[in-house]
DNA sequence: AACGTATAGATGTCTAGACATGTACTTCTA
DNA sequence: TAGAAGTACATGTCTAGACATCTATACGTT
């Protein structure tokens, strides 16, 4: 179970073990993990060593500790989980426990406008892939979606690739992985035709949200600015401690 | 500098001490922090016990460790900081570079209604103190907030201890460490009312913010609602990874 | 000048204990 | 029967070391 050989330090041997019990659904959410004391039994290694890969569990959410009780399968639940992290709209309207839908109202591959070239970190004569879409909710329109991919990180985009998840897309069939997002949030009032195709009153207010996500390897791959209807939609975020 | 017979831990006052470092500039970005052997000598404790706080702040992202060359301070600047952490409306202005101003309309001890003790996991007969102010960037007018703090978490609250900083009160005076906000964000109208403060037109839209603030044992510890001016105020926030 | 070795000093990993404190439960006592 | 005391066991804090590994530098040797 634990190599005492291995160039694997034995902490992290012990904290991936724990994982993987989390992982394959022998420990749920609230469950209690073994002691201190009995992992120490188990793997022959000190309490120290033990509180080690425990405490890293803690520090990054996995576990939870109860002074006196003892240590447990954090119960953070999904909903929380994306209030946290970066999600498509899909992502977000699911585990809303809505139905996520998509119409795409034009795919092209066009020069970078300035403000966009600017976020993007772009050449002026650069091109973009510039994807706009009215997404719905349980079958009602939920927000109005405009997205610029740089051509030059994604030559090979096309419409069909977008419609399933484009982040799936990047991140797995370009290898291109995500690492965070910025993203600004304003309040706004719909214009004529906004409010056509959202269906709601003109003048009514909106969410103005802009987003844009950069690879681990710092650079800027996708700049998406929504209009959300903000009589249907609420933003969340979870912030940790400052 | 470090009291052993405090019933503070050892290492939770060097974190403080460490932090207090790099408050007041005596550290700054990328600076190398004195070596675990250093605080060994320094304190007079183990160095195990320098390692549970240095390693905390590492987790935190306050710290950065290489090995072989030493422990620096994070120069994850602090406009990145306040995207991603909890801060208060005073912090958010001057990282916009603003200079933050509070007018205190009302301080009263009430009676919970049923909407702010069920956010603050209260009873219905419990007190919370209501703190309404206006708040001002620039000298100008930007948002009206109202906070809810259980009076029997910060029984001796008064209107002198909320002007400096409610959060560093509640944090250093009362030991109550924060852990997290939940933060939601809706679009909206003002009224008229409103509009007279904020003054600007009826019928403008705005930011309303509500924010609910745990400690780390889990406890609700206050809940502020906001009102922003959409004209002037973007809210921004960084997501790491999903 | 280029390369390898030695060394100092930093963090990384690990041990085998100690006592403190909080929780849950049992047992004793008034 | 209610409350106090005890106890088992959990995590929390802390010690005084050990050896490993990595970085940077100094110093020889070729």
């Amino acid at each position: 179970m634990i190599d005492r050989k291995s160039p694997v330090p034995m902490y992290y041997q012990i904290e991936q073990y724990i994982e993987q019990l989390i992982e394959s659904r022998n420990l749920k959410s609230g469950d209690q993990i073994p002691s201190e004391r009995e992992f120490t039994d188990q793997f022959h290694v000190s309490r120290m060593t033990v509180r080690q890969a425990v405490m890293n569990l803690v520090h990054s959410g996995v576990l939870v500790r109860i002074k006196g009780k003892g240590t447990f399968v954090s119960n953070q639940n999904k909903i929380e989980k994306s209030l946290l992290g970066l999600n498509g709209f899909s992502e977000d309207m699911i585990s809303r426990g809505m139905k996520p839908g998509s119409f795409m109202m034009s795919f092209a591959r066009i020069r970078a406008a300035a403000k966009v070239a600017d976020r993007l970190a772009l050449d002026e004569h650069d091109d973009v892939f510039e994807i706009k879409r009215t997404r719905f909710a349980d079958d009602e329109p939920m927000a109005i979606e405009t997205s610029y991919i740089p051509a030059k990180m994604v030559p090979d985009l096309t419409e069909d690739q977008v419609s399933p998840s484009l982040y799936q897309y990047i991140e797995r069939q370009c290898g291109l992985p995500f690492d965070h997002a910025v993203q600004s949030i304003e309040a706004s009032v719909v214009t004529a035709e906004e409010a056509k195709i959202l269906a709601i009153p003109k003048g009514s207010p909106i969410l103005l949200i802009e987003r844009c996500s950069y690879l681990k390897n710092g650079r800027p791959i996708e700049l998406t600015k929504s209009l959300f209807r903000a009589d249907r939609y609420k933003f969340m975020v979870k912030l940790p401690r400052g």
